[in-house]
DNA sequence: AGATGTGAACCAATTCACAGCG
DNA sequence: CGCTGTGAATTGGTTCACATCT
């Protein structure tokens, strides 16, 4: 693999060609072009050539790409060929449901931990989990091996639960909740945050009534 | 307003931007500087400055922008100044969690209608919502005067979904089913799966672990 | 023959640097 | 004087076009 730097916006688009290729499974393809995959996930052939090159050479010329053999090789690229076990932190409505969500570990992450500062919720049992004081995150990191964390707390809550995951040596964060955190350089951050899509949509639904 | 094109990452910054005006104001702030502003958000102080440009001229020489006039006019260029009427489709757990989700109508995006094909599921109520068979989703999208579709079913039947809110009428689609979906061009589309997301955060904790 | 892999050309977005204004 | 607003310079990402290989 090149390690030049490789955009941000490939890591992306990987994480989507795997999501359509595996569709393509199911439905039973096992050769594709990239202009096949290109249509199907709306980008053009010679991006998906240029994303995959950054890692390796992963194509038959002539022929094209194995399915099969391509959704191993990007899962590989990507580190998530493997499991991943992550904390989360905050258990109100959002919590449970990715507490719940069968494709968390069904897509290689497995939330191990699930941790709320509210006495109430401490001791509840959640699709399997015992909700543990915040404050017995550290412990807990160590003891289960946790190197990725998910904040869906309140955004006012969402720094100290940062704090706390920092503290217990988490390196990457999913942070759901809306606001930004601080956090040291070492640690990745990712935010998600529905509002941002909503406003999109609003933005066009918007433009488009005004055209006419 | 100038009509040239706007990039799709300028909207996201000016959902970001909000979020983080919010908390400023919250904590009393009434005037901030684009350096200020771009510190909390990460992100270059002329960055901002042009993405503000695209609509207006808000701030002012030598001081900056007053906060609470810049939030109006940010959610007025990107149409969130008004409530927007949704439906939602698919009520598992994610579904479930939206629509119990505070943060909706607060962000002037009302959840009206909640939507599913299964029998047994049709008939309860949800957060104040009674769950509606799909089928009924044209009649009742112009009855509830519904803009937004959101889908929560599960990815085979995304497309489903999509197309029962085409069918009815409505114009943007936010599709947290991990499937892409086919609409006409008319119809705007956004994307949102947490997935994506775990994904970068993996390749980043494996990169870091690969360069030790 | 037909698809990949890739340097070169293109285009868009970000950052710089400073003129313009309160 | 200080910060905005913006043309110019730069960076980075995307697309093209073709040499390369099965």
């Amino acid at each position: 693999m090149k390690s030049e730097h490789i955009p941000r916006a490939t890591i992306q688009r990987l994480a989507l060609y795997v999501q359509v290729l595996e569709t393509f499974r199911r439905e039973g393809s096992e050769v594709l072009s990239s202009e096949v995959l290109a249509k199907a996930c709306n980008v053009n052939p010679s991006q998906i050539r240029k994303d995959l090159a950054y890692f390796g050479e992963f194509g038959v010329r002539g022929v094209g790409y194995f399915v099969q053999d391509l959704i191993s090789s990007i899962k590989q690229a990507l580190g998530v060929d493997r499991v991943w076990k992550a904390a989360l932190v905050g258990v109100g409505n959002l919590g449970k449901a990715l507490l719940r969500h069968q494709d968390f570990p069904r897509r290689g992450f497995h939330i191990v931990g699930a941790f709320d500062c509210d006495p109430f919720k401490i001791g509840e049992e959640v699709s399997g989990l015992e909700v543990i004081c915040s404050r017995r995150l550290k412990e807990k990191v160590e003891e289960l091996d946790i190197e990725i964390g998910l904040i869906t707390t309140p955004p006012e809550r969402a720094q100290r639960a940062a704090n706390y995951l920092v503290d217990a040596g988490v390196r990457g964060i999913i942070n759901f909740a809306p606001a930004r955190i601080n956090v040291p350089e070492t640690v990745y951050v990712e935010y998600v945050d529905f509002f941002h899509h909503l406003y999109a949509v609003a933005f066009n639904l918007n433009m488009d009534n005004q055209d006419r």
